[in-house]
DNA sequence: ATTAATACCTAAATTTCTTAGGTAAAAAAT
DNA sequence: ATTTTTTACCTAAGAAATTTAGGTATTAAT
């Protein structure tokens, strides 16, 4: 069993980005499983951002409640493999937070840089 | 008592850069009270954050705790009133937090625009 | 007088994440 | 051949941060 033994300092900004994530990485490749959207955010963060499965599923999973995504299982072989994919309810969601997260930078960027980010 | 209605939807991203705020708006201000600090963010952030007492009291305290801020009392009429400064550890820390959190938006941006933010 | 604003704070509950596991199949390495 | 690593799913206890919902008291405004 693989274990990540060097945390990226950035994990601790991701909390309230993960579904952000989720979402708009779905709308980006179709349907995904678990185990490909832990690889394909640590590819495309360029290491950055390093997902925990117990971080991962529980978010997967609240999204599924709330109608954001649907799964559809598939065997390889005698492995099970979960896909995931977006409702229209997730394709909004996914539109409303990424909106949200760029007003969100921007507010940080006042913020942090008040005389060089005027609006 | 005031309490407030509409709390912004960007809040919610607000999780886990809260101390980088703090910090960084120390570091431009000097010293600061935390009913001021309350109102500096929604200012500075053009109406984008509402800090709320309850989570900025106990951020605070835990600062100090840290050794991040020093705190000196001074009493307005019969009302005291609480300010907060950066101890070195805290300027540091303030840098720190910065570069961390522009990092993490370079790796959020590769995550939510893959074509037009490559390295 | 009453309400609103200034000014501090705490505590219970919720949410989110980390840490630390468990299960099992397939592939790679020894 | 067997051990290890990778693939692939998952849960649960604990920690950390925030929300919600208060409490106290002074000063300014209506």
């Amino acid at each position: 069993m693989l274990r990540y033994i060097c945390r990226m300092i950035t994990n601790e900004l991701l909390k309230g980005t993960l579904k952000t994530i989720l979402l708009n990485l779905l709308a980006e490749h179709g349907r995904m499983y678990g185990y490909e959207i832990v690889q394909k955010v640590r590819e495309q963060s360029n290491g950055a951002f390093q997902l925990t499965e117990g971080a991962l599923y529980p978010a997967l999973h609240k999204l599924e409640a709330d109608g954001l995504l649907v799964t559809e299982k598939e065997m390889i072989g005698k492995r099970a493999r979960k896909y995931y994919r977006l409702t229209p309810a997730g394709s909004e969601a996914k539109a409303t937070k990424v909106t949200e997260f760029k007003a969100f930078v921007q507010a940080m960027q006042l913020l942090l840089n008040p005389k060089t980010a005027a609006g």
